[in-house]
DNA sequence: AAGACGAAAGTGGTTGA
DNA sequence: TCAACAACTTTCGTCTT
């Protein structure tokens, strides 16, 4: 008898299932006209939308017209029509970020069996029944509810980020072999999750400064260093330093400067790093210096504090990167 | 007056004994 | 565990435009 009614709510879920995602097709299909935006300052109109770097891109001109975009995409891939098929789902797909992975059941509060018939009186006390230990289940013991907070602050972050689902996907993982590996014993749930999202951001290729993340975060920087130095040394992750290129791009809108700075700016530092200027020096300081001498160099001059502003180093500091390279470079700089 | 420059002292983190 | 060390910051006075 049990067996029969589990088998009766797979059915009910099933059926709900397929009535969604025909209502989700047809209004898909509903809006497919495209939104064509143009460059405001080439009015070109090849956007590139970058996903990882949440950037929406001009591709002729480099300027960068939105940093907050938000990957609607499909988190897979497919290559042919077989693949598309065996990979298309029902229901979301499984996810790192949600506590349970998002795999867990709901019962349906709806008293029919999949035919639409009304269930008799006494199978609707046991369903009731069924219900509420489902419920009870999900959110169990201790972990589970930790778990499930630090995810949520997880993911409160990354959206006042607007960081990209793979990086929620990367960081939420990070934190879980964290708790694997009782790594959390100690240190604070907040602390563990801010040091995750650090290194899911690193892993994948996204570029956002301690101070960045720290800004989002419940703790302090110095913490979130701590801690994300202890995981990574646990876990055993260990990602190249960033290159101060990564950091250009995202910099130089912020400054608004144009294409030709940033290109400037990203041959300097290519140029700096052939002459060893750059290991051992913070990537933000030599990316600052290098914005700094190409908005010289181009005639759109911003001021040292300006760009230590935006970038989150002293004057100072982008003084003492400046002169080094300027040594090396020799009069190119001095105007 | 604003911006650039540089000296000096202090901070937080890494490294090596 | 501690001291030495490099990178970076803060602060402040001076110079240049």
């Amino acid at each position: 008898m049990k067996e029969t009614e589990k088998v009766r709510d797979v059915e009910v879920d099933g059926a709900k299932e397929r009535i969604k995602k025909k209502r989700e097709k047809e209004k898909k299909e509903e809006r497919l006209e495209e939104i064509v935006v143009e460059c405001p300052l080439c009015g070109s109109r090849k956007l590139i939308q970058d996903y990882k770097r949440a950037e929406l891109v001009c591709e002729d001109c480099g300027f960068v017209l939105d940093d907050n975009i938000i990957d609607p995409g499909p988190e897979w891939r497919a290559f042919d029509h077989d693949q598309r098929m065996g990979r298309s789902r029902t229901g979301p797909p499984a996810t790192y970020t949600i506590h349970d992975k998002g795999l867990s059941t709901m019962i349906d509060w709806i008293d029919k069996d999949s035919y639409g018939k009304a269930i008799s009186s006494q199978d609707k006390a046991q369903l009731y029944r069924l219900r509420k230990w489902q419920r009870r289940i999900r959110v169990n013991d201790a972990t589970e509810r930790n778990l499930a907070f630090a995810l949520s602050e997880l993911d409160r972050m990354a959206s006042a980020l607007s960081l990209p689902r793979d990086v929620r996907e990367a960081s939420a993982l990070a934190y879980r072999r964290a708790v694997e590996k009782n790594l959390i014993r100690g240190r604070s749930i907040e602390g563990v999750a801010t040091a995750a999202l650090y290194a899911g951001c690193r892993e994948c290729g996204v570029p956002r400064t301690l101070n960045e993340i720290a800004a989002v975060a419940r703790v302090s920087r110095k913490e979130i260093g701590r801690t994300y130095r202890f995981i990574a040394r646990e876990l055993s992750l260990n990602f190249m330093p960033i290159s101060p290129t990564a950091y250009v791009s995202r910099f130089c809108s912020a400054l608004k400067l144009s294409g030709a700075v940033e290109t400037k700016a990203l041959e300097t530092i290519q140029r700096a790093k052939e002459k060893e200027l750059t290991s051992g020096k913070g990537p933000t300081g030599v990316a600052a210096a290098a914005i700094y001498i190409a908005s010289i160099v181009c005639g759109e001059k911003r001021t040292q504090r300006e760009v230590a502003d935006v970038v989150g180093v002293t004057e100072v500091t982008i003084r003492n990167r400046y002169k080094e390279i300027a040594k090396e470079f020799g009069i190119e700089i001095i105007l």
